[in-house]
DNA sequence: AATAATTATCGTACATTTGCGATGAACGAT
DNA sequence: ATCGTTCATCGCAAATGTACGATAATTATT
């Protein structure tokens, strides 16, 4: 087989994209976070974490595009849970 | 608590290292691969993978240090195995 | 209409990861 | 001693990830 028409598995790029997901320990706080309470919005998981909120939000982001999480709006605040 | 004060858990720190291990698809196929094959050394996986020689290198020193997988030496070559 | 509260996004800076070719190290065979 | 084989390491370039402050967007309240 030549390498230029190398493809990997299908398996192998989701699993890696999970992981990848899972690769920082702010993810894991925040899913860690979240198994725990009930009802929590973006500020909550600001304050438990100890980088900006700017941070948080894009690491919500990574979890909410890995399907990990889910988000629920509530003007003004945005509610997180485990998906 | 103050921001700077906060430590991430080692559980997260552990889990993300372990997470990042797997969150290539090259070092994915190279555990498959190892899962499936008795005694494979650097050269098979090489054959197997679409990158140089010198990045299957890299992989495999980075699952060494994950402890997912080891290594024998058999001058010249190297044999590697799931851990 | 102006303000406050909350969150997402943008632009930027910096760090890390990935991949490559070249080189070095180890060692058996010639 | 030289060559061939196998593998790791080095130095570099490109891509990706992480973090931040500033700003925009949304909506309720004053």
């Amino acid at each position: 087989m030549k390498k230029e028409d190398f493809k990997y598995q299908e398996d192998h790029l989701k699993l890696a994209r999970f992981a990848k997901a899972l690769s920082h320990p702010a993810r894991l706080h925040i899913l860690n976070f979240l198994s725990c309470c009930d009802r929590c919005y973006t500020g909550n998981i600001v304050d438990e974490l100890p980088i900006a909120q700017s941070s948080v939000s894009q690491h919500l982001k990574e979890l909410k595009e890995a399907g990990l999480i889910q988000g629920t709006i509530e003007t003004p605040k945005v509610y997180y849970c485990i998906d």
